[in-house]
DNA sequence: CAGTGAGCGAGCTTCCGCTTGACTT
């Protein structure tokens, strides 16, 4: 007989909790959500007060037997989900769904996973907080009719299967406006004038120091005039100043930090951190890896200051408290941090590894002390003007948190280095110069998101949680509003003027600027999507909408506010905009843009987006003949496309010639440019151009994979001919009754005969062969 | 993967936030 059952949210620290609380508990794992609106329905009911139809969907029903029957088993059930919004509605959902009794039913909440932390708990259990359950409520009730209102329009009036939602379309408008913000921006030049002075030491020899003028330069006559100054001009060190400068560490990570960092040190996308941090967690080696929260436990500061000690001493040590500024946080969990402080390198696989490192290095740097610099400025005097030069210094006086960790950013490689010392100076000092050069240099339009920045930024707007960046990224991908990809820089010549041995020479060099790899890119479809719903919904595009909605949310938490009424202002908003917008016939296509006729027939070309993306169509429908089509080409976009442009991707499909009899044609489909010969299919190879390339070279492409098909056969057996073995992307395999199984590293497959491999079939369905129920989600 | 698309027609697509699986031929 189970006298207590406790329900955590998640597995890995039920496991943990068991042991905290000995045989009288059982500790069991709701998995998150236990309950939701309707997967393909609305689910509201709005007549009705705004009424949810709640499910257990199709994989939670196992799980959700099984608490029931361990609830009724139990005397009390502890219901520990985490003490948010969300955490709280799971525990009432719970509470529902397994018809609890308020007299057998504790809610209980705590911070750490500690032995006293968990014990403090369960001697403070409280009631569920409906209040905040009914702000959950709203919260996700408004975020499905955003979603399943507005989606239905865009399938309506741009192209089927999109979606719009609160945290995705922000995201989308995010990357659309920085792209305009990057067409639009109007370089300025200026001159920045370095110059390099000669600084005599004790021992007789020179060093170099450099030094910058302190304004820039607006034109080159300027900058002209200024180095034709100090052709025979005295430099004279007119000021020194040191002063000290502390820099503090920064706040231990946060879900949005972790990404951020771990994609500028180690490269990782924002999934893969999120896939290797739970790795981590499920091990036991780092707390919580979805989290808003800055704090750390007592436990973990006790557990730093030890480790800093044992490794540097006393000196380096520096308890701190770090608060979470960001909008909207939740902080149910702590800071992502190591479990246990003294491990400062973990059994685990190289990535996990590396991401581990960096998690254990920013939790002990944050316990650290400042790092103190020294900072020396320079100013040197000009005796033929009043301007002056300036050339700064800085040492290390004391590393600090600096010996462990120091923070990225993601415009590091255009900061200079500063952490250079300048030679003994004094003042009133005459120096000589070697060069002074003025270069013309240019502001610097804004930068792409990357992945980890428009993450960052999402959390400065106070919209999407810790659970939700990664997945929101991959979302405005799949629908192809955004894609990742690189920009190639833009060659520019920049002007420098030297002055070197009393003569000035003026030369023009070129670079490469502006080159992204790795960015987020709107596509035509993410721009035209956006363009209309901001056109047609700016209350929800707008930047702050999710930040005034959480204010009223915060409002039915602290119960203040009917959660009923906030949903019925909110609709009486929203919801007739998307009837008039539903209702608004327009001429054209939405983002449709007429590009001029065919010379040919004075038919009018235009490109819209269509069924299948983006496509330049000939011709309209109500005329006689039929349109015709041609889907815009990598590098095109709907918005700079030419006429001549748009008439060219008509030039195919056209036929090269013939080969064994049939036709040999050049086609565009959805996967680039291919030959057709035959009713066989061959992609052209990168770099071939489909408007140039010979018939003879199409017949080497055809035979080419002729043979490679050929290949792809390694063996047969006339007994069993429903196996074969097989080449494929990832080597050799066996194919059999529609299954695919993978050959053992250390056989040669040619040498293989039929029972082995009917072995192999039989070992890796039986492993396979774990009787889980099927998945929910068809693939098509 | 599959190389399509103005209208005969049925039915489908979609949100955000909480969790971890089952897949890697």
């Amino acid at each position: 007989m189970q006298k207590n059952l406790v329900i955590v949210e998640s597995p890995a620290k039920a496991k943990t909790i068991e042991k905290f609380l000995g045989k009288d508990y059982k500790v069991l794992s709701s998995y998150g959500h236990i309950r939701d609106l309707k997967r393909k329905e609305f689910s509201i009911d709005i007549a009705k007060n705004f009424t949810p139809d709640y499910e257990i969907p199709e994989d939670k029903k196992e799980l959700v037997e099984k608490l029931k029957a361990e609830a009724k088993k139990a005397d009390v059930v502890w219901l520990a989900s985490d003490e948010d919004r969300e955490g709280e509605a799971i525990a009432w959902h719970l509470f529902e769904v397994l018809k609890l009794k308020p007299e057998q039913t504790k809610r209980i909440v705590f911070h750490e996973i500690t032995k006293t932390a968990i014990l403090k708990a369960i001697e403070n259990p409280r009631e569920i907080d409906i209040n905040l359950v009914n702000a959950q409520q709203a919260r996700r009730i408004l975020d499905r009719i955003v979603g399943f209102e507005l989606s239905p329009v865009l399938w309506k009036k741009v192209k089927p299967a999109l979606s719009a939602g609160r945290v995705q379309s922000v995201a989308v408008r995010l990357i659309v406006e920085r792209e305009r913000e990057i067409q639009a921006f109007n370089t300025e030049a200026s001159y920045r004038v370095t110059a390099v002075f000669l600084v005599p030491e004790e021992d007789g020899k020179t060093v170099e120091m450099k030094a910058e003028l302190a304004r820039r330069l607006k034109t080159k006559e300027e900058a002209k005039a200024f180095l034709e100054s100090c052709k025979n001009a005295s430099f004279t060190i007119e000021d020194i100043v040191k002063r000290p400068v502390k820099k503090s560490p920064a706040a231990p990570f946060t879900t949005s930090t972790l990404q951020q960092e771990a994609a500028r040190k180690l490269g990782y996308t924002v999934a893969q951190t999120m896939m290797l941090a739970q790795k981590l967690y499920e091990a036991g080696l780092i707390t919580y890896m979805r989290t808003d929260s800055v704090n750390l436990s007592e436990y973990a500061t006790e557990g730093s200051k030890q480790a800093i000690i044992g490794m540097m001493g006393e000196r380096y040590v520096y308890s701190r408290h770090f608060t979470t500024k960001t909008k909207g946080a939740q902080e149910a969990h702590e800071a992502i941090r190591p479990t246990y402080m003294e491990n400062a390198s973990v059994d685990a696989s190289a990535q996990e590894k590396r991401l581990y490192d960096l998690i254990w290095k920013r939790t002990i740097a944050s316990q650290m002390a400042d790092a103190e610099l020294e900072k020396t400025t320079a100013t040197i005097g000009i005796s033929t003007n009043d301007d002056t030069f300036t050339a700064t210094g800085e040492v290390i006086t004391f590393d600090g948190f600096l010996r462990i960790y120091k923070e990225s950013y993601d415009d590091d490689n255009e900061q200079e280095d500063e952490s250079r010392l300048l030679p003994p100076l004094k003042k009133g000092q005459v120096l000589d110069y070697t060069d002074i050069v003025a270069t013309e240099r240019f502001t610097q339009r804004p930068s792409r998101y990357t992945e980890a920045s428009l993450v960052r930024k999402l959390e400065e707007l106070g919209i999407g949680r810790p659970s939700t960046y990664a997945p929101t990224i991959s979302t405005i991908q799949q629908r192809e509003y955004v894609e990742k990809g690189d920009k190639p820089g833009e060659e520019r010549s920049f002007n420098k003027l030297t002055l070197k041995d009393k003569a000035i020479s003026d030369e023009t060099h070129t670079e490469v600027v502006g080159a992204e790899k790795s960015k987020l890119l709107p596509t035509d479809i993410g721009t035209v999507v956006n363009d209309f719903l901001n056109e047609y919904f700016s209350k929800i595009l707008d930047y702050n909408f999710t930040a005034d909605i959480e204010k009223k949310f915060d409002e039915v938490a602290d119960g203040d506010q009917q959660w009923t009424t906030i949903m019925k202002n909110f609709y009486k908003g929203f919801h007739p905009s998307v009837e008039t917008t539903l209702a608004t016939k327009t001429e054209h296509k939405v983002g449709e843009r007429i590009l001029g006729e065919e010379p040919k027939t004075g038919k009018v070309v235009s490109v819209k987006i269509g069924r299948f993306g983006p496509v330049v169509q000939i011709g309209s429908t109500d005329s006689e003949d039929k349109p015709r089509f041609a889907r815009l080409e990598k590098g095109y976009s709907m918005e700079t496309i030419t006429l001549e442009e748009a008439l060219g991707l008509f030039k195919l499909p056209r036929t090269v010639g013939e080969y064994e009899g049939k036709p040999v044609t050049i086609g565009s489909g959805r996967f680039g440019p291919y030959i057709r010969h035959n009713d066989t299919f061959n992609s052209l190879p990168k770099g071939v151009d489909p408007m140039e390339v010979s018939l003879e070279e199409c017949i080497e492409i055809i035979n080419n994979k002729r043979e490679a098909e050929a290949k792809r056969h390694i063996k047969q057996f006339a007994e069993e001919p429903e196996l074969e073995i097989l080449n494929g992307r990832y080597g050799p395999y066996i194919a059999y009754k529609g299954s695919n199984y993978k050959i053992p590293k250390d056989v040669v497959p040619q040498d293989l005969n039929l029972k082995t491999c009917l072995d192999i079939v039989k070992l890796q369905s039986e492993k396979a062969a774990t009787p889980k129920k099927p998945r929910a989600s068809k693939k098509k």
